[in-house]
DNA sequence: ACATCGTGTTCAGGTTGCTGTAAGGTATAT
DNA sequence: ATATACCTTACAGCAACCTGAACACGATGT
């Protein structure tokens, strides 16, 4: 696995290096972000760990620009004990974990090795949902054949169905998926979405618990 | 995922335990310190909402004995903004996060589901009683093979007694469990309730215990 | 600067089906 | 035998939900 490790520290940093390596994996370290964003522009990375509090700027729109771009590479952010705020803004902002500093090793190993068995087996893993078909790595949707396509907060949503095929989630969910969850919303948004994704996926794709949410194939 | 509240203030307790469950979770509400303690040494949960102003004892205590014992679960606190140094020492006994009253519900969503979004990997476990098979997380339930959908009402009842197999339940608790609190339900709701429970999961699944309540699986 | 297009949100009207209530029947304890 | 607790069915009201269409707003092109 190609991990890239962005921290600054000139003790962490070389100390992580080693123990991913340790690990098996190959490792690229850099100390700054725009050398971060020089490599991700070079190398496909299977992994990003990122520490958040870098000297040239906040890692967090490092992190928001990859997600913006399309990347699904998963981020694990490593953050100190007080940034709670980050922590939290950083889940949101798409990142797949977090490690509070300072950290064990072995639980760095952990959650390393929990991505790698999440990626390894098959490059881009389809899933399939009835005559639905989703590549998640590339965003791609079949209904029996046919493409799909979805805009920006239809896919969010999607994701979240496609993700975990069977699991009801409630509205509130949906929201706070869609929403940074300062926003307040007093409408049918959630209704009129998955009204259009019922129309472009297939009238019974996603079926409606009245009272409880709405889930995507059968349990 | 199931969480554990432990919030004495009546109107705060209900109102986040009511949150909590449109976030798709289930939600144990306790009052005191000790029945926190009881709770936790029964139930596997998976994050802890703590208020540390209890009329009990400290609830730093609770946290730190539950840490000394080798509890990992993600433990937030819930705190008033005049107590910082309990902020601190809750964050040095082991607490993974705080929340300063009062607080926006839609911010607690978010770290909620920050927490749960990290343990969405684990696989979901499943709970069999008889020849029911019960996944808590998505919501699911079969009925040797076949799957049962239950109404709101239904499920946050359900949802009860598949946690707690084999305890009996009476009435007023599972009136508590489905109305906040000040709701006056003057008729045999309940009753109604049980019956369509049982004529979707079987005739003998949920058993009476006359003047007593109700119990599912074996006592 | 203006028009256009894509996307997201709000509104309104119609539909669905959950849920509390009541009423009558059944079981169980004393 | 009587009282009490519980079971089951039916039904009406209303909240939850669906959806077409209008509106808002930024991005993009001319």
């Amino acid at each position: 696995m190609r991990v890239l490790l962005v921290e600054d520290d000139t003790i962490l940093g070389p100390a992580v290096r080693d123990q991913v390596r340790a690990d098996g994996h190959s490792v690229d370290l850099v100390q700054r972000l725009d050398a971060a964003v020089d490599h991700v522009a070079v190398t496909a990375y299977d992994l990003i760990l990122l520490d958040l509090m870098l000297p040239d700027g906040r890692g967090l729109i490092f992190l928001q620009n990859l997600r913006s771009k399309g990347a699904v590479t998963p981020v694990i952010i490593l953050t100190a004990m007080d940034q709670i705020s980050d922590r939290i803004e950083g889940l949101n902002a798409g990142a797949d974990d977090y490690l509070v500093k300072p950290f064990d090793l072995s639980e760095l190993s952990a959650r390393l090795n929990a991505v790698a068995r999440r990626y390894s087996g098959n490059p881009n893993p389809l899933i399939e949902i009835g005559d639905l078909t989703v590549d998640l790595a590339t965003r791609n949707i079949t209904k029996s054949g046919n493409r799909v396509t979805l805009t920006a907060r239809e896919w969010v949503m999607f994701e979240a169905f496609a993700q975990n095929p069977g699991q009801l989630f409630s509205k509130t969910q949906l929201e706070d998926r869609l929403y940074s969850f300062d926003a307040e919303v007093e409408s049918n948004t959630i209704e009129v979405h998955i009204s259009r994704l019922r129309k472009k996926l297939g009238r019974d794709a996603i079926e409606t618990e009245r009272g409880m949410g709405y889930r995507l194939g059968p349990g």
